[in-house]
DNA sequence: CTTGACCTTGCCCCAGGGTCAAGCTTCGAC
DNA sequence: GTCGAAGCTTGACCCTGGGGCAAGGTCAAG
């Protein structure tokens, strides 16, 4: 004849549960002592450890009841369910055990690997960290709108960006960003833009996308992500 | 601009979390459009992944709310913290996935390994499920109440168990369960009981614990655990 | 101009954990 | 043998981290 806390120790399961499991209906009541409280048997007790092995795997209450009286072919059934689902839910909790390692570091959790690769070329480049950012962002929101698109325009970028010329042109769009707007290389660089626009628009007509003009669009939102120096230049290659 | 349907699909959560997350101050509220409709930001989008990252880790979101602008060093105690928490949770669900296979076969998860052991050693010495199943029931109660001690009694059990004369008597008083409380073998039987008693009482007087008579007692609370022939003997070795 | 997909708020449900005030029991100390 | 403190049990109520469902508004495409 048992306590509950001996009952609940015994099946290593909270007083809290046992209870719990009385009100489903999982665990029949005992009969009370004199004093009013619970009193358990051996039946219990097998009927607890049956139930908390179940709850334990993720099995909901409801399906635990019915479980605990189906047949045996029915029950081994289950169990190949469950513990498959078991399987699962530990490879998943690995995974996030990954993430979570990353989450003191990098990019790579925000954005696809292809994707981290180019920030951190980018940043062997010594580009500044405002412009990562401010590509990682555009990234972010091209890959959450379009995986698909993100993925091959990430793919055209990369490609793109070994081109001198083109990498030239970016450093120096990095660097305008601090300039004073009065700056006497804005209009050469701007020239230089819209050649190399002119040059290459008609190779490819999704290209225009990849330029930092889109990361300066996608960019809009953020306080900050534009400058008097870009502005300037912007205002220089639309006239 | 994201909607809160393609950010939640970008962070792989759903949209109940995240309006949980607005709720509890985790992730905050974005401009609406003109329709109400919420507008999300890739800085929204970063902050998601990073709760999302804690949260599928099993720390609660009050928490979250403090780590996610925590210092780093405070940070990367946490992380280390929450990664033990979760190697731990591994470990246990691998438990449970072994607790699951033995659901389906016999008495291990109910018992301690050594009365398991000494369950099988009752079956293949022919004695009766029903005898199997009480004193199973019977050191269930007895490890609940005190687990140190069942260890010493299953340990004395098993040893008394290779005496030949008392394996005898101990498939006799099985036998004799069935059989009616008129049977001339009853007196006998019980003569020997007494005999046995009378011989090594004087040796160890925790022993007469782990008698038949003990099971008997254990099992008075489950029905049919007595029967006629049983009710008999109990009886003549009192006269 | 309708249809299907998406968004809004609100409310209930799950599987317990925490905490509380009361009453019970058990143990050692007197 | 009895007294008090410590520890156990009782039910009740609120909290968590969302999932499900309802009922209504919105958007884009045919």
């Amino acid at each position: 004849m048992l306590t509950i806390g001996q009952l609940a120790n015994y099946a290593g399961v909270t007083i809290k549960a046992i209870r719990h499991y009385h009100e489903r209906g999982l665990l029949a009541e005992p009969d009370r002592d004199s004093s009013g409280y619970r009193r358990y048997t051996a039946e219990h007790a097998v009927k607890l450890v049956k139930i908390r092995t179940l709850a334990h795997a993720g099995v909901p209450l409801a399906r635990v009841k019915d479980l605990l009286d189906a047949d045996p072919d029915t029950l081994a059934a289950a169990i190949a369910e469950i513990d498959n689902d078991l399987q699962d839910r530990i490879a998943q909790l690995r995974r996030t055990r990954d993430q979570l390692a990353e989450l003191h570091g990098g990019d790579r959790l925000f954005v696809s690997p292809q994707v981290a690769d180019y920030l951190d070329d980018l940043r062997e480049l010594g580009v500044s960290e405002r412009a990562i950012r401010v590509e990682r962002d555009g990234w972010i929101l091209m890959q959450t709108a379009s995986p698909e698109d993100a993925c091959l325009w990430i793919t055209e970028k990369r490609e793109l960006m070994t081109n001198p010329e083109f990498r030239a042109l970016y450093l120096d769009h990095d660097a305008a960003y601090d300039w004073s707007p009065d700056d006497p290389r804005l209009p050469a660089l701007a020239d230089r833009t819209r050649n190399w626009f002119a040059k290459h628009h008609s190779r490819s007509e999704t290209q225009p996308v990849h330029n930092p003009t889109i990361a300066r669009l996608a960019a809009q939102s953020q306080p900050g992500a534009s400058s008097p120096a870009w502005d300037r230049l912007a205002r220089l290659m639309e006239g």
